[in-house]
DNA sequence: TTTAAATAGGACTAATTTAGTCCAATTACT
DNA sequence: AGTAATTGGACTAAATTAGTCCTATTTAAA
C-alpha cells in the first residue's frame, strides 16, 4: 500500500509528542513510551537514531534525556523520514545512478525523479509544529504542475 | 527508503512496454517477459491482476494476449500503483477510519491526510504515454501550497 | 565516592510482508 | 482434437521490518 514505516509513523509521533511537551527541559524515553503508549525498547531505539541523526539533542546520565534540535517550525516531516528510512524515493533507480536490470526501467527513469522530486517537496514543506494540533482549518494542499508536458 | 513495491515498479515497466508496443494488437506475456526481462510466471501474476482491475484487456486462447484498455493517455500512474498495492497512503490511519491505538496518533491524522492527498494528486496527474520516452524535454514539476497553515 | 538513572551502541530473534513459483482449469483459435 | 493462451489460487522462499535485550558509558545527586 506504498506507505512509510511503522518505525517512521512512531518516529513522527515521538517528536510530535516531544514538541508538544515543550522545550524547556529535555525528556527521558521512559516518560515518551508512556505518553505515547508505544513500547520502551522501540522508543529508545527510534530516539538513539532521531539524535545521532541531529535531530534531537540527548543528554546522558542522570536527569538526561532528549530535546528537540531546533524549533518545531523548522525540523520538517521530510527529515524525520530520512533519518528512519534513508533518502526519500519512491524508486531505488532515481536517488543513486541507475544500475538497473530491466532494460525498459531506464526509459521510465526521468518520470520517476520527478515524481519522487514531487513528493519529497510536499514532505519538506510540513514542518513538525503543523502536526501538533489537529484543528487548524482545512486548508487543502494542492498541487500545480509547470510545463503539462511532465 | 519509503518505496513502491518491486511488483508495481514491475507493473508501471509492464503497462509502459505495452503502451510502447502499440495498441494494434494484442501482447502476450511470454512476449513481454522477453521484453522486459521480468521472469514469466511473476509477469503472468501481474497481468492478471492489472486485467482484473480492468487496466487491461484480455483476450484468452490461441492468439490472445492483453492489450491497454484505455489510451495511454488516460491511463494515470496512481491507477496502476493502487492495482497492485491498494489505495495510495502513506500512513493506513488516513484511508479508512482509524482505529489506532496510539493515542498522539489521531492528532497527526488530518495533517497526514493532507499530505497524502498530495502525493496522491502528483500520481495521478502523470499518465502512462509520459513515462514512455525519456526525454520530452526538462519541465519540473513543482509544488504550490494552497494555504500556507499546511 | 558511590549509586542510580539515563543514553549509546550493537547483536540478535521474531514477525510480517513481499516476491516468486507452480499447478490445474478454462477458453478459443486452427 | 490439439495447441496456445489466460484464470485462479495455493504454496514456498526470500527479504524486510519490528521488537527485544545486553553491556558500556555518562552524569547528577545522595
Amino acid at each position: 500500500m506504498m506507505r512509510i514505516n511503522k518505525l517512521t509513523d512512531y518516529s513522527i509521533i515521538i517528536m510530535t509528542e516531544i514538541a508538544a511537551m515543550g522545550s524547556t527541559k529535555v525528556h527521558t524515553a521512559k516518560e515518551i513510551a508512556k505518553r505515547t503508549n508505544i513500547p520502551l525498547p522501540t522508543v529508545t531505539r527510534l530516539l538513539k537514531k532521531l539524535s545521532s541523526d541531529k535531530l534531537l539533542t540527548s543528554q546522558r546520565g542522570s536527569q538526561g534525556g532528549y530535546a528537540l534540535a531546533e524549533s518545531s517550525t523548522t525540523i520538517s516531516i521530510a527529515s524525520i523520514i530520512e533519518s528512519i528510512e534513508g533518502p526519500i524515493a519512491l524508486t531505488e533507480c532515481s536517488t543513486n545512478e541507475c544500475a538497473c536490470s530491466y532494460e525498459s526501467k531506464c526509459s521510465v527513469e526521468v518520470p520517476w525523479q520527478k515524481i519522487n522530486k514531487t513528493v519529497k517537496s510536499a514532505l519538506e514543506e510540513i514542518k513538525l509544529n503543523e502536526m501538533i494540533h489537529s484543528n487548524h482549518g482545512n486548508e487543502l494542499l494542492t498541487l500545480s504542475i509547470d510545463g503539462g508536458n511532465l
